[in-house]
DNA sequence: TTTTGAGTTGTTCGA
DNA sequence: GTCGAACAACTCAAA
């Protein structure tokens, strides 16, 4: 027997946000007790940016596995692709759907849009569910003293942790009542999200998108890195940091959960105490870029400073392309780069390196680089990445001191004293000498020689000098500030 | 309103 | 090889 208020569901609308525990949207639809359809639109233009290709392999294999975590509930994953203000009101009308819940995205543009849906929604009796399942806070209600927002990290995180709520973590919804009639669904092969002609993802391979490869990940991480989290986190070669960031990015876990996963360790072994602060304080600056890309909707394409507008940036082609591709002669940033292409992801340190690089040595807008991670990294952020590359180019908030350029062969001597990241990279530089591997142009031809390596053929020379391009670096950026203050 | 202390991740140079 | 200071000045946030 079924009463009319059986008929309709629930659309939970899924977005970065793709898991099922601690998914405010998907706990709110479960609540209702009704039939549950979960959709997950592709948007053909979206209101911001679209996502990079190393970020749709990424998600194909995470809509597939969301797909099969809904089956295991006798539920399941509805595709289609188009404008979400045309789909999602006529899939309501299609499953006579009363409720349409999904998870705010926090991208000023993408909000506005949502609005706009809600209103659609609203027109059509239809009403909206929305949470917060991808930050601690929503970015607008951590304020300073005097009621504005932050602009230094450090203040920030300090008042964004003092006012945080401690809240229970949502679990996921044991069974989800299927509607009567599922409606059509796109098949995630004819998306052809997974790159073909040719497959440039066969190295994409410690990877395991998905809720279920997010729990792993954080797990693991909690229980055997966290320990040395503080040291190993800056040696690239080694298996030192928690490598979430795709799963955060796609919300397969959300930040609350790494909170309390981290924060139950430090609660259990204090020695844990330090650690545990310094990764939350990344988890940290991931709500700060959120809370600097409420104040700035362009965070990708204007600087955070306007007083460096002026900046006078190169445009040289062939460089970029060489740092693309890596081939700058620089070691530890060509290893980056290699790293970045062949498995979508690079270590932090290495970041700071490569878009140092970039942005002083080669005097390369940092959107040039900032547009290149997005395409290949599948972690790529809609905050973290403008974010991060402003603060690399010193024309962020809270900007670094702008005679703070990396020293790509420094950084490989403190970073990579072994070498191992650099060899594992550039194989061809595996038989050089440690003491000559992060400035392969200063061995002696004997040492090169013997290391099979040939400069200019099969390894370039710097494409810059270090100590030019260094005092090129500093003249432009004086130059900017004595542009700005006329 | 004014003052004060501080600001993710560094490099270079000279003793 | 190691150590400390200099590198600039400014803006932010809180008292």
């Amino acid at each position: 027997m079924t009463s009319a208020a059986d008929a309709s569901s629930v659309l939970v609308w899924f977005r970065r946000d793709l898991r099922l525990a601690d998914n405010p949207a998907v706990h709110a639809a479960a609540q209702t007790g009704r039939p549950v359809v979960a959709v997950f639109v592709l948007e053909d233009h979206p209101p911001s940016r679209a996502p990079g290709a190393a970020s749709l392999w990424w998600l194909d294999r995470s809509l597939a596995a969301l797909g099969e975590d809904l089956a295991a509930l006798g539920s399941r994953l509805i595709l289609r692709r188009g404008d979400p203000l045309a789909i999602l009101p006529a899939l309501a009308r299609e499953t006579g759907a009363e409720l349409v819940c999904w998870n705010r995205s926090f991208e000023p543009l993408v909000e506005q849009r949502d609005e706009e849906l809600s209103d659609l929604l609203h027109h059509h009796d239809v009403k909206v569910g929305v949470g917060n399942g991808l930050l601690l806070q929503a970015p607008w209600t951590v304020r300073s003293g005097s009621d504005t927002p932050y602009k230094v990290f450090t203040p920030y995180w300090r008042m964004a942790q003092n006012q945080l709520a401690a809240a229970p973590l949502r679990p996921a919804p044991k069974t989800l009542r299927a509607p009567k009639h599922w409606p059509d669904s796109d098949r995630l092969a004819d998306w052809e999200l997974h790159p073909r002609d040719p497959d440039w993802s066969t190295g994409f391979v410690d990877w395991t998108p998905g809720e279920a490869g997010a729990a792993a990940q954080l797990q693991r991480f909690v229980a055997q890195a966290l320990e040395t989290y503080a040291e190993a986190r800056d040696r690239p070669a080694r298996d030192g940091v928690s490598r979430l960031s795709p799963h955060l990015a796609w919300g397969e876990v959300g930040p609350r959960q790494v909170l309390a996963a981290v924060r139950k360790a430090a609660q259990t072994h204090p020695s844990l105490a330090e650690a545990a602060d310094k990764f939350l304080a990344e988890i940290g600056w991931r709500e700060f870029n959120y809370h600097l890309l409420d104040q700035q909707p362009g965070l990708a394409t204007r600087n955070f400073r306007r007083d460096l507008d002026g900046l006078d940036w190169r445009r040289d082609a062939k460089r970029l392309a060489a740092w693309k591709r890596g081939e700058t002669g620089y070691p530890l940033v060509d290893a980056g780069m290699r790293q970045l292409w062949a498995t979508g992801w690079m270590h932090n340190r290495v970041r700071m390196v490569t878009a140092s690089f970039l942005v002083k040595h080669l005097l390369i807008d940092w959107r040039e680089g900032e547009r290149w991670f997005w395409d290949c990294l599948v972690d790529a952020d809609p905050a973290n990445n403008p974010g991060n590359w402003q603060w690399s180019a010193g024309v962020g908030a809270d900007a670094q001191p702008f005679f703070r350029i990396f020293n790509p062969m420094t950084q490989g001597e403190k970073f990579d004293p072994d070498g191992a990241y650099v060899r594992r990279w550039l194989p061809v530089l595996d038989q050089l000498e440690t003491r000559y591997l992060h400035a392969p142009w200063t061995a002696p031809p004997e040492a090169l020689r013997a290391a099979g390596v040939r400069l200019g053929e099969t390894y370039p020379r710097p494409i810059v000098d270090h100590a030019e391009a260094r005092a090129r670096a500093l003249d432009a950026l004086k130059a900017a500030k004595t542009e700005a203050a006329e």
